[in-house]
DNA sequence: TATAATAGTTAGTATTACCTAACAATATAA
DNA sequence: TTATATTGTTAGGTAATACTAACTATTATA
């Protein structure tokens, strides 16, 4: 398997089931993969056919593309190698958060099983990267969010945007003034006693958010 | 910088003063550097051409290759690099001697000048790799070896032979029997009291040497 | 439902890094 | 010193991965 092959293979997972917002498996279109790896869609194309004869996509003339059980397995792993890369950058060598992403796009197409576990092992069989994201394990499962609200994270945590519970126009209209969505990652920057109100950080920017707000937003916090 | 042309650079680096039994800088020929790389001299002939274009190397039709200053930096680079994840792989994550090679292939072609001097200084800027060679520092300087008699090397430690004092026929033909030559890795396993004799492995072998023969070798055992 | 916009495909081209086969230069040895 | 062996080069070809330009199919809308 060739490092481009892999690198189609990840795309597509991230298209049809990783990206932030994506509640349930979706195909994919040419255009869509082709502007995600910054290709012309005809590269793509030509690309299609040879992962279709390998077995990793189902893909028919004009129509979307999905993954194999065979093409989804493969591209976990890739994914999976990544972020423990990128937790290996970041706690043992001391990279910052954007840094880590860059070199793990090179560090995930190493081929050595003994590696990625010997590294899984040495960071103590992380379930989440630093970004909060869920590493795969050596199967592909990839690890189930421990769900909170986020009105009971701790001053100074972060956390990461699972579900929201109340799904109203007024509501959803709000979390897109605020830049919140679902993956969206936010820092507890304080806690105000008088109205249980909670300050948040989202992308580098401060808000203040009610505490009827936070106890409709259902987030992950396990990785701090 | 390709990955190939890398390979290339670190081919001829080796070829010419860092494989064992080289004492000073020489040329290299076409098809000695094609039979290492295990490709044809023709697709070589095609890549000199590029190389001498970038300044890497002085090239003339007919002629004998040598490095540039600019390649042989370069070139040092990926040797460093590969010593010293050759390093990491044996001293953080337990894998051993055989292993470490074909992974370190791999790893010394990431790009990321932070994350080999991160490495670095995770190993605690070691001079000498697993195997004994050297590790150059940033500039492409290589360590001085520590130069003493192999009859002084303690119990249990490996050692390299740097040189060898007693340049007589007998003598070296002794050594080619046992399969010594310079670079050779030996383990000191025995000493005996009575004669001074010392009990070595070489390559898995065990042999036996009298006082006299270790006398005559100059090693280093620094990295140990 | 005709047409325009979007999405997907095909054809032909370039580059990199390999190959084989044929040939030219240099070195060695009878 | 000429014949032979070795070494190095050139020409032409292939597969992988990209491109542009031109085409076709599908979808959305007026």
């Amino acid at each position: 398997m060739s490092l481009t092959e892999e690198n189609y293979l990840k795309a597509l997972i991230y298209l049809s089931f990783l990206a932030p917002g994506i509640k349930e498996k979706k195909d994919v279109g040419t255009n869509e993969l082709a502007s995600y790896l910054k290709l012309k869609s005809s590269t793509v194309n030509e690309m299609l056919k040879r992962l279709k004869e390998k077995n990793l996509i189902h893909h028919e003339k004009y129509k979307k593309i999905s993954l194999t059980n065979s093409g989804e397995r493969t591209g976990l792993k890739i994914v999976r190698k990544h972020r423990l890369w990128e937790t290996f950058l970041f706690t043992k060598l001391g990279f910052d958060w954007i840094e880590i992403h860059e070199v793990a796009e090179q560090l995930e197409h190493i081929k050595s099983e003994k590696l990625v576990e010997k590294i899984d092992m040495l960071l103590g069989y992380p379930n989440y990267d630093p970004h909060g994201d869920p590493i795969p394990d050596k199967c592909g499962k990839i690890p189930q969010r421990i769900c909170k609200n986020l009105s009971t994270v701790e001053r100074g945590k972060n956390c990461v945007v699972l579900a929201v519970r109340n799904t109203s126009r007024d509501f959803l209209n709000y979390l897109e003034d605020l830049n919140i969505s679902i993956k969206t990652e936010i820092a507890i920057v304080g806690k105000i006693a008088f109205d249980n109100s909670i300050k948040i950080k989202i992308k580098n920017k401060q808000h203040s958010i009610s505490n009827k707000v936070a106890d409709n937003l259902l987030v992950d916090d396990s990785f701090n």
